[in-house]
DNA sequence: GCCGTTTTCGGCCCGACTGTTTTCAGTCG
């Protein structure tokens, strides 16, 4: 049982708690551990072993048993009955927008809905109108709801977010009276996935905007349009919501619409201790009711005697006692970034020529890249076996020298084959300036056996760098079984880098995992996998994950000048 | 169900929008 599994019981705990309207605080006890296990980057299975699962916030004693249980057994005697509950059949229907626990136990009772299926039935005949309290607007909004539902495929990846988001940004900046605009939410912390995307403006002429907004292209339905909301849906289906505000309080609304939510609960609470109200109108004295900050969230910091605090770090996941401590991070920067170490060309499956990569990467301001095809397990990307190899890295040399101003190293991405092996020989690897290691295939191995494979292939003394250490892809497919923290553990030894694949659908390390890395000082490189030039880009992908697994720059080996790399790169082949 | 510089009981964030119930409950973030 992994922690992803922990984490659903307990939503599915919350949701039927919800239906049957227990007390909220409990509800949202259950929500808290579920978050806070799905997010958190060591196994629940080795905290409950060393005994300090309780440590977890919001984990405290009977959580901890039930955690307990299911790693054990699958589950715990609550959730077993909790699945016995009438009502666990209609938390399928929480999943539609507009559908809470009261509705739904109201059509439960009173026409019978149990499933999805069941409630579209009952919209398309009508039987929703003769419901006391329930209108035409209602059915309607549940059969979009429905269609809504059907039709998403979860969270959108942040690159996709971005690019809504920017689009939108760009059209309302035009209007006149808007004096700013900021992407707030989960986009702003730079989440690996977005549910919504929110947006806040300060303006006079708020139904100018608001038109605008719900009259854009690419709104599928306004959702609601109000003087200070409105949410639109996208034709893409992604949500987007937009705020107007007063300046006086700009600051306190961006804090709070940035979030998290746990974070903001922390603010709130260090402020009552402190007899100030905490609030997205302002930061107020609770006395006096007078408003002491709120124009800029580093003002609303301030009043609760903190430092600025970076969007990437809002999670309550240890930002206040470092803030406390004075030992806040200086998160690293994409200006930070000096060269870019894994990238395929024409060679494998590229769509570039070594020349046209190094020239793009040196538009960015780059060093130096490293040059890093396939081996010849990955066959549909027609990866390279020594003799092509060799003869590569000679034709990389080559390019090297014609070019001014970045270096390019020549380099590979070999493969971890199932026993563990690389698919290169040493001999061929030796001539590589920087050799990355990666899993291609055999993803379903059992845990132990591919957490070795990789402890062996890293163990090559060849191996620089580990890429895409957990194969994930998101919203697509499931890291492997692997156990990464004997992974940090092995790169540790071993002086290999863990690769931050920076593709927006890898991500790979993910924050939580960065930031145990550095924790175990291992170093980590973060690399954009470019099969073409202009997905060089996606390096800010790759900064944003960084900087939400707190790394700083010098955590980073591609931070690095050249000599400096080169150096890291020669205390592994000594 | 958790948690503790209001501490072992009693809090736990709260406001906007919607639809419809002429005064508010439900949902959402």
């Amino acid at each position: 049982m992994e922690n992803i599994d922990i984490a659903r019981i307990f939503d599915d705990i919350a949701d039927v708690l919800e239906l049957k309207d227990e007390n909220p605080f409990r509800i949202r006890s259950y929500r808290r551990a579920a978050r806070v296990i799905h997010d958190m980057p060591e196994d629940a299975k080795t905290l409950v072993a060393e005994g300090r699962i309780t440590e977890v916030r919001g984990i405290g004693k009977g959580l901890a048993e039930k955690i307990e249980d299911i790693i054990k057994t699958g589950t715990t005697e609550f959730y077993e009955e909790i699945k016995q509950d009438a009502f666990f059949h209609l938390t399928e229907l929480l999943n539609i927008p507009g559908i809470g626990p009261k509705l739904a136990v109201k059509l439960n009772r009173e026409i019978g809905v149990e499933t999805v299926d069941d409630l579209e039935e009952a919209a398309v005949k009508g039987k929703l109108n003769s419901l006391e309290g329930m209108g035409e607007k209602i059915e309607e909004k549940i059969l979009k709801g429905i269609e809504q539902y059907r039709r998403s495929t979860g969270r959108f990846t942040i690159a996709d977010a971005i690019t809504y988001a920017e689009a939108i940004m760009k059209t309302l900046k035009a209007i006149k009276g808007v004096s700013r605009i900021d992407i707030a939410g989960s986009l702003r912390r730079m989440r690996e996935t977005i549910g919504d995307v929110d947006i806040l403006v300060i303006s006079k002429s708020a139904g100018l905007i608001m038109d605008a907004f719900t009259s854009l292209d690419s709104v599928a339905d306004v959702l609601a349009k109000g003087d200070t909301k409105s949410s639109v849906l996208l034709r893409s289906g992604i949500q987007v919501d937009l705020r107007i505000l007063p300046q006086a309080s700009y600051g306190s609304a961006l804090h709070y619409f940035t979030g998290s939510k746990d974070h903001n609960v922390v603010m709130r609470d260090r402020g009552k201790r402190m007899g100030l109200k905490v609030s997205e109108y302002g930061v107020f004295d609770t006395k006096s009711e007078k408003r002491i900050a709120g124009k800029t969230e580093k003002e609303v910091f301030r009043a609760v005697g903190l430092p600025f605090i970076s969007p990437e770090l809002r999670e309550n996941s240890g930002e206040f006692e470092a803030a406390d401590r004075g030992t806040l991070p200086h998160l690293i920067e994409l200006d930070d970034i000096r060269g870019d170490l894994q990238m395929h060309t024409k060679a494998t499956d590229g769509a570039n020529t070594v020349e046209e990569m190094a020239r793009y990467a040196k538009g960015l301001g780059y060093e130096y890249i490293a040059i890093t095809d396939h081996s010849k397990a990955v066959r549909v990307a027609g990866g390279l076996d020594d003799k092509e190899l060799a003869a590569h890295i000679k034709a990389i040399r080559k390019a090297n020298d014609k070019m001014d101003g970045i270096e390019i190293l020549s380099g590979v991405e070999v493969d971890i084959l199932k026993d563990g092996r690389l698919d290169i020989s040493d001999e061929v690897l030796s001539e590589c300036d920087v050799v990355l290691a990666a899993v291609h295939s055999g993803f379903t191995m059992p845990r132990d056996e591919m957490t070795e494979r990789i402890k062996r292939g890293i163990g090559n003394p060849l191996v620089n760098i580990l890429a895409h250490p957990t194969g994930r892809i998101i919203n697509e497919r499931e890291p492997y079984e692997i156990d990464i923290e004997e992974i940090i553990r092995e790169a540790k030894t071993q002086h290999v880098a863990l690769e931050l694949n920076s593709y927006p659908n890898r991500l790979d390390l993910k924050d939580v995992h960065c930031r145990a890395a550095k924790d175990a000082g291992v170093k980590i490189s973060t690399n954009t996998d470019s099969h073409a030039d202009l997905q060089l880009r996606n390096m800010r992908y790759g900064i944003a994950t960084a900087r939400r697994g707190w790394l700083e720059p010098d955590d980073v080996i591609n931070t690095y000048s050249l000599a400096g790399l080169k150096k890291f790169l020669a205390g592994r082949r000594r």
